[in-house]
DNA sequence: CACACCATGTAAGCGGTTACATGATTCC
DNA sequence: GGAATCATGTAACCGCTTACATGGTGTG
């Protein structure tokens, strides 16, 4: 295997929340949880086949308009059991991170080189401009402290992911403020 | 294309600073940019294989012993002036992380489950751990100012990384924490 | 009625991991 | 002489992205 199939557990446990179409799991992967995994509809779509094919999942078909037929997917026992396995189990393997722009630096060698402060200054702008944009969503997704315990994993991912950029910005300034003049 | 081949481009890096072979390749894989750019051996010999048909790199072989015979590769002109390119062009897209961990988080719900502060406490342990060694090679490969500047690029790539453990690290306490008793 | 969006699928191809395979050297 | 390490390669397979393909619905 190249990576243990990791799509199937987070698809069930999507679905172990309420009932929706390939369609609705591809925007969730899209919003809700894109900062910590990404998955297309065309990965998506054989992957409920096989779920369903497991006994894991099962899907009722209901018809929007006229004739427009949406395969509502829901978790079964079997499957609930699955995802529950899967989240109790430990997690000893700290997901290895591919970063271009740090390996880009790291080939730069001296903190002379006339091209660091303008390199530096485009990933300030990206991850500032990422952190921003998440704080917005926070703080319109969850405006109460009520709100934020009802949505309590949506929160700790939104709000993770707001400290991460803020610790790249962070290190970005500190970096640039170390360069030689 | 799945991923636009910046493996190519971290080999050129590499064979840029001083002549290496495979072997030697592999191990900087593991071990100097490991933390921010992972590839196996069956990687990276096809790779050279075809940087050296493209002409970008060359190799002379080398005896060891009696018989053993090692590629030693460099870059060509050619070579340098395509990894030039490459970092002189910006970054404009962040990496995305896949974050397993985070995603049982989401799931969990609600911050009254019994299993959180278990989970929690095994994600401490785990980037305290790696935190402290980062520290402790820092330490060793970096004792003086003087070798800081000498190996800008490696410097970086190791503060940048323990930095990353370090929030990872306040994050976890913070979220155990806020944990209701 | 056109356009954005909803909705579901398949195919091709690259990136990356794991495993298979072989042999030399060095050090205890 | 045995074990760890050096050294180079290939094969199978899975994960994932990009692209191909099709059709319905709702809204201005």
């Amino acid at each position: 295997m190249a990576q243990k199939n990791k799509l199937q557990f987070i698809i069930l446990g999507l679905l172990d929340q309420q009932p929706l179409t390939g369609y609705d799991l591809t925007k969730a992967f899209d919003h809700e949880i894109g900062e910590f995994w990404q998955a297309q509809h065309s990965q998506i779509y054989p992957q409920l086949k096989r779920l369903e094919e497991q006994g894991y999942i099962t899907h009722e078909i209901t018809i929007s308009g006229e004739k427009l037929e949406k395969k509502l997917y829901h978790t079964t026992p079997t499957g609930q059991a699955v995802l529950t396995t899967w989240i109790t189990a430990g997690t000893p393997e700290l997901t290895a991170t591919k970063d271009e722009f740090i390996l880009k630096l790291y080939f730069v060698r001296t903190n002379r080189d006339p091209r660091l402060p303008e390199m530096l200054l485009e990933q300030l702008q990206l991850h500032v401009d990422k952190s921003e944009h998440l704080q917005a969503r926070l703080a319109t997704v969850f405006p109460t402290k009520k709100s934020q315990a009802e949505n309590f994993g949506h929160y700790l991912i939104l709000q993770h992911a707001i400290g991460r950029e803020n610790y790249y910005v962070t290190w970005l300034k500190q970096t640039l403020a170390a360069l030689p003049k």
